[in-house]
DNA sequence: TCAAGTTACGCCGCGCGTAAGCATT
DNA sequence: AATGCTTACGCGCGGCGTAACTTGA
């Protein structure tokens, strides 16, 4: 079970259909087709059935479909919220939340902090010469 | 953002380091630290101060923690809903709960029934001959 | 000197797209 | 015929493990 197998479930069973969703994806419709599979093998369920060419959810498909949606919300959720941290802390450096840093800036060596990418709530804070 | 990155996440968090994590994924070290960093990459945030040996969560990590707890219990829950499902059905059909299919078993031809795997929802109540 | 995290590197497996096969309408 | 889902196949990328490096205790 991953988030692409569970867009793919979420697409199919809004659009009625693979090649829809599919498109909806920016995906060809054999990808979607293995990402439904693969989630169905992965859950040992059935999840839609395919009526001729008419796409139906089962009762297990019925079930996933509100959580689905939930876990993909949430983990939009999630990002956003990060996202917003890193505008919201503006002027406060991650450093000033640790147990240790409360004396100064720099609590472990120079040279580490310089080989590493600048992390984004300090980008506005500081930055090393 | 995968399931994978986020239970790395949370086992870094609760043992306090990557090495005690990997031994509770059945994973190497390195294994664990790439995840991390590619969680860091994905969310363009940085999720654990390095303290020379102790790591740390930042305040990013902080609030990813729960959120992220949560995305796995709701997998969690899911993946076990649609296993009990499959035992609480019985010998309810899905066919019964499809709109075209109130008449009958076969709503498709039995070639094409009997040419994949059986749903586990049928398996207590019918079987092609 | 040891412990712990990161980087380098080679390898295997997964996931996609193209193309072909099959069934329904 | 045409549409739509599945399977086959080849390829490229991602993730893991082993090994080597770096640094803090």
């Amino acid at each position: 079970m991953d988030w692409g197998s569970l867009s793919a479930f979420v697409a199919v069973a809004e659009r009625g259909g693979f090649s829809a969703a599919a498109e909806q994806l920016h995906l060809t419709q054999p990808a979607v087709s293995k990402r439904i599979a693969q989630l169905e093998q992965d859950l040992e369920v059935r999840l839609f059935d395919r009526l001729g060419r008419q796409v139906v959810l089962t009762e297990a498909g019925r079930l996933l479909l509100p959580r689905a949606r939930q876990m993909l919300a949430e983990a939009d959720a999630a990002r956003r919220a990060l996202q917003d941290l890193g505008q919201d802390i503006g002027g406060r450096p991650c450093c000033a939340a640790l147990p240790r840093c409360t004396r100064g800036w720099r609590w472990t060596s120079a040279s580490w902090i310089r080989s590493r990418p600048m992390p984004r709530c300090w980008a506005a804070t500081w930055s090393w010469r």
